[in-house]
RNA sequence: GGUGCUAUGGCCGAGCGGUUAGGCACAGGUCUGCAAAACCUGCUACAGCGGUUCGAUUCCGCUUGGCACCUCCA
C-alpha cells in the first residue's frame, strides 16, 4: 500500500499515517449545523474530505466515515449563553424546531450531491443521541470534571488543566485562554469564564428539551461529537477533520470530554482545513458576505459575475491546497472553469474504451512518460492530499492527449488512471457528457440532422449557409466547432 | 492585548537551499474557407532590510503589510 502523509495538528508535522486496526480507518467529520443553506464554506470541508475518504479507499483500506448533523444545542452568540440556533430558526419562522433540521438537512445533502460529494458511512444526529450525551456526563461528573450549577452542568476546565493540558490541540495555555475571554458578565450559572457547558438547564419557553437527571435540559454543543464519535468508531479512532475555526473551542473541548470521560484523547490524527475567503477576509455569517451553494449554482447574489456549476466550484477547491486559505473571486472562479473544461474534454477524447481492458494493460510496458505522471499524481495525493499538485501533473497528461501520438496501450492506462483518479478519487465528473434523459437523447437526434446540413453545405462551399446554421445553433446556447473528425457540439 | 498563520509574475495558486510548478489571461506562430478548439513559442515572479551559506524565493532575525483564532461560524 502506498504510504499516505496527513497534517496532523496535534503534532503540527506530517506525518506517515498509520491506522489503528491495519487496513481499516475510522474517521470523524464535523458536519453542518442545519439552520441556514450550505454556503462555499462548507463546500470547503465537504470536498476535502471526500477526497480523502475517496483516496483512502483507493488506497486499499476499508473506511468507516462518519459526518454528523448538529440538530440541538449548537447556541449563538456566547457558547453557554445564547439561543439555540435551530430554535431560533423555528421561532422566527414559526415552525417545530425538526422542521427546521428536516428542510436544511435535505438542502445539504443536495448541495453535497450536487458537489459530487459521497455520503458518509453514517450520518448521525445530535438529537438521536441525548441518552449517550447524558452517559457521558455522568462519566465526566464521576470523574471529578464538571460541576452541577443551577440546573446546568458544566466543565471544569480548571481542575481538568491541573491534570491534563487544557490547550493541547491549539497550543494555548489556560492563562492565554483567560486573557482573550471577554468581560466576565453574562457568565451566568458558570464558576469561571472558560468552562463550558455539557447540558443545559431549559427555561421554561425552551422548546427543543429532555428529560436528564439534572431536570429537564439538552445538551452542549462540543458533547455531540464526543460521543458520537466514540458511539461508531470507537473509544479510540484514527482521523477527525474539520475546519480550522473549530479548531478552538470546539475540539479542543471534545479532547477534554474524551479524557474526562473515558480516560484517552481518542483521536490519532486531527486534520484542519482552511478557510474560504472574500476579498481577503474570510466569509462569515456575522460579516454578511457568504454565497450560499444554490446562490453560486444559479449566479443569483451581487457578488457573482455569473453562475457556477458545481464542478467548477468543486475544481476551485481542488487547485489549492486544503491547508492554506482560499481567495474567492469571479476571476479566480472563472480561470478554475476553463481549466476544469479543458481537463474533461481531455478525459473525454481518452474515449470509451471496453471493459476488461484494464486487465490488457495491466503487466504491459507504458512508456515512461505516462509512467511518470500516474506516479507523480498518486506521490502528490499521498502527500497531505496535494491536489493542486496533483492536478498539475494532471495537465502534463492533458498536453500528451492533446498532442495525440499516444500509444494504444498508454491511452488506455491513462483512461483507466483518469476513470480511477479524476472520477474516483478527485471525485470530478464530466458535466457535459453523455444524453442521459429523454430530451438530451431527442436533441442529439436533432443535432446530428442539423449538422449532415451543414456538413452538405460545407462540402458544396456553400459557406453562408454553414455560417448561417452555425451562428443560429450559437444563438441559442449550442457551440459548433469543426474538427477533423469532422463537427462536434457542445450546450451552452 | 494573547496565540498562530501568511506575504510568489496581470489574476488564482504550488513548491523548493542550486533545476520549467500548473491553471487562467496576454502576445506571436501552426492548422483551418472563416471561427472555435488544439498544438508550438514568448512573458520567468518570489514584500523590504540585514544575516547564515560556495549559492536563498526557499533557513534565521528585524521592519512593514494581510489574515485567522481567543464570541457562533466550515
Amino acid at each position: 500500500m502506498r504510504p499516505l502523509y496527513l497534517t496532523n495538528t496535534l503534532t503540527r508535522s506530517k506525518e506517515l499515517f498509520k491506522p489503528i486496526h491495519e487496513g481499516r480507518v475510522g474517521m470523524y467529520v464535523c458536519g453542518p449545523t442545519v439552520y441556514g443553506d450550505a454556503h462555499l464554506g462548507h463546500a470547503r470541508p465537504g470536498v476535502t474530505y471526500d477526497v480523502l475518504f475517496r483516496l483512502l479507499k483507493y488506497l486499499g483500506y476499508k473506511v468507516r466515515y462518519v459526518r454528523n448533523i448538529t440538530d440541538v444545542g449548537h447556541l449563538e452568540h456566547d457558547a453557554d449563553e445564547g439561543e439555540d440556533k435551530i430554535a431560533k430558526k423555528a421561532r422566527l419562522e414559526q415552525l417545530e424546531p425538526m422542521e427546521v433540521v428536516q428542510y436544511y438537512t435535505e438542502r445539504y445533502h443536495e448541495a453535497m450531491r450536487q458537489l459530487n460529494v459521497e455520503s458518509p458511512s453514517i450520518e448521525p444526529r445530535a438529537s438521536g443521541h441525548i441518552i449517550e450525551q447524558i452517559e457521558a456526563i455522568k462519566k465526566i461528573l464521576e470523574a471529578g470534571y464538571a460541576y452541577e450549577s443551577n440546573g446546568s452542568i458544566y466543565f471544569d476546565v480548571r481542575k481538568y488543566n491541573r491534570d491534563h493540558h487544557y490547550g493541547v490541540l491549539s497550543g494555548r495555555t489556560l492563562e492565554a485562554t483567560l486573557e482573550g475571554t471577554r468581560s466576565l458578565d453574562g457568565q451566568g450559572d458558570k464558576h469561571a469564564p472558560y468552562d463550558f457547558a455539557l447540558w443545559k438547564k431549559a427555561e421554561p419557553q425552551h422548546i427543543m428539551r429532555w428529560p436528564s437527571p439534572w431536570g429537564e435540559g439538552f445538551p452542549g454543543w462540543h458533547l455531540e461529537c464526543s460521543v458520537m464519535g466514540a458511539k461508531y468508531l470507537g473509544e479510540e479512532f484514527d482521523i477527525h477533520g474539520g475546519g480550522m475555526d473549530l479548531m478552538f473551542p470546539h475540539h479542543e473541548c471534545e479532547i477534554a470530554q474524551n479524557v474526562a470521560s473515558r480516560g484517552t484523547q481518542g483521536v490519532h490524527y486531527w486534520v484542519h482545513n482552511n478557510m474560504i475567503t472574500i476579498g481577503g477576509q474570510k466569509m462569515g455569517k456575522s460579516l454578511g458576505n457568504f454565497i450560499t451553494l444554490p446562490q453560486l449554482f444559479s449566479g443569483d447574489h451581487k457578488l457573482l459575475a455569473q453562475a457556477y456549476t458545481p464542478m467548477t466550484i468543486r475544481f476551485f477547491i481542488l487547485q489549492a491546497h486544503y491547508r492554506g486559505t482560499l481567495d474567492f473571486s469571479n476571476d479566480a472562479l472563472q480561470a478554475a472553469e476553463k481549466g476544469y473544461k479543458r481537463l474533461m474534454q481531455a478525459w473525454r477524447d481518452l474515449g470509451s474504451i471496453p471493459a476488461g481492458s484494464r486487465s490488457d494493460v495491466e503487466g504491459k510496458a507504458l512508456s515512461s512518460e505516462v509512467l511518470a505522471i500516474i506516479d507523480a499524481v498518486m506521490d502528490a495525493l499521498c502527500d497531505d492530499l496535494n491536489t493542486p499538485i496533483a492536478i498539475a501533473h494532471l495537465f502534463d497528461a492533458v498536453k500528451l492527449i492533446n498532442g495525440g501520438k499516444l500509444a494504444p496501450g498508454d491511452k488506455v492506462a491513462l483512461k483507466v488512471f483518469f476513470d480511477e483518479v479524476v472520477g474516483g478519487v478527485l471525485g470530478l465528473k464530466d458535466e457535459e457528457a453523455g444524453a442521459s434523459g429523454k430530451a438530451e437523447k431527442a436533441l442529439d437526434g436533432v443535432m446530428s440532422l442539423v449538422l449532415e446540413a451543414r456538413k452538405k453545405a460545407r462540402e458544396e462551399k456553400n459557406w453562408a449557409e454553414s455560417d448561417r446554421i452555425r451562428d443560429t445553433l450559437s444563438s441559442f446556447g449550442i457551440t459548433v466547432k469543426d474538427t477533423k473528425e469532422g463537427a462536434t457540439w457542445t450546450l451552452e
